[in-house]
DNA sequence: GCACTGTCAAGAGCACTGCTCTCGTTTCTG
DNA sequence: CAGAAACGAGAGCAGTGCTCTTGACAGTGC
């Protein structure tokens, strides 16, 4: 039921607020977050730093919209990386597109990735309309596993979970993988902390000296992790 | 052949330093680094701001400086907690007390935590003298392998090391772990990624809504990557 | 003992920042 | 068409990192 037919203004409004976001985005990937300046964004638009504020309320606001946008923008890869490769057919190839399209847009947009998983914004604790679109990528990886529930072949067997994990994990199930056992549910979310705290040790410069580059240990363990999970 | 007697002058400028990082750190702690301030160290030091910059040259260098202090501190936890369980006695053990004190180290000290494996400052690339403290963890781990490497059983066979992988291993397996194949030094770095990768997304709140708190899953992770790297 | 030299804290000031408030103007709506 | 709502611009506040100058002090050589 939304509009066909706006306002000029509304078009307006909604134009000039894209531009913003693109602005800030250009900004964002130059100098990263911690230099992300709304007054340098209005100079850039040439107008007047205070009439930004019509359209973000505030700096973090106009943060958290980039935020957001990232959020998506991943997900959405993540996602086309696992439909793309012959759906269903091969997991294992599920698995790496994934796990490589997630470390490309990261190394395409570091400062984006650096907004998503880095230091959080102090004193900002991000609105409930970001936990969705940032489920994506582990609800994509949990895909490829449902996929191949019937399939999967641990190379050892799952410790029994216990205490807490043990509910937790139960209550996630029907959720979000129903076709999957707690055990491996738990393993999934092990892989998922290790696919991203590898990227986020790459970009953050931790590997420098040692893996880095990084590819080929990037590849390298993704496998293991496929094994680790039980991907056939 | 330090000189034991130093001029006063020496000795207020090397207790004020203290005191400027003590303040920083409060600070630190309070705030975060992004809002960790020079002008307000000064203020709650009682000087003027300008002073600051004949002890720090900018406010980079005086987070340089605890940055320092920072994988120092945790470095020390960390080899604490390998020395302290019997040494050698229980591979397993040495190892769950690591990745405790790691952390535990954390938890406690989230924005530290936050200034070492998050988002790294922009422009800011680490000197040299950061590389030997930001190793001490990493270390500390292959010591524990080391120790066990005869006894080391790993559930499936390490897949071989390709491309640039393999030269990066071997190359770097005489210079800190000589007992160990490039095989099990590499799954070592995988477990280190994914220790850190766990704690940075339980700190920076990844987790919250699925596995928070996190203890237990924490808990039953480092037991499942001990199995990886094939402790006994 | 005294003058010299380097070090030091302090203050003023520059160029920024996020953000607020007011003031005309424009645009939409009843 | 008149009133209401939205809008951009400008001034201004409080804060920031950082620089430069100024005057006072401590340490050293004569």
């Amino acid at each position: 039921m939304a509009p066909v037919i706006r306002t000029a203004r509304e078009r307006a409004r909604e134009e000039l607020t894209l531009e913003i976001k693109r602005e800030a985005r250009k900004q964002l990937a130059e100098e990263g977050a911690q230099r992300l300046s709304l007054r340098a964004v209005a100079r850039e638009l040439g107008m007047a730093s205070s009439a930004l504020y019509r359209y973000f309320p505030s700096r973090d606001d106009l943060l958290t919209a980039l935020i957001l946008d990232a959020y998506n923008a991943l997900g959405e890869r993540a996602e086309k990386a696992v439909a793309a490769d012959g759906a269903a057919e091969d997991p294992r190839a599920q698995w790496r597109a994934l796990c490589r399209s997630v470390r490309d847009w990261a190394k395409e947009h570091p400062h984006e990735y650096a907004l998503l998983y880095g230091t959080p914004v102090p004193g900002y604790s991000a609105p409930q309309e970001t936990v969705a679109p940032a489920s994506r990528v582990i609800l994509a990886l949990l895909s490829v596993l449902r996929d191949a529930a019937d399939r999967l072949d641990l190379p050892s067997p799952v410790r029994p979970l216990r205490g807490a994990l043990a509910e937790q994990a139960s209550a996630l199930v029907p959720l979000v993988a129903p076709e999957l056992s707690a055990g491996v549910l738990s393993r999934a979310v092990v892989v998922w902390t290790q696919l991203f705290g590898m990227i986020s040790f790459e970009l953050f410069g931790h590997l420098v000296g040692s893996l880095d580059p990084a590819d080929d240990f990037f590849a390298h363990t993704v496998e293991e992790m496929a094994d680790f999970v039980g991907l056939p």
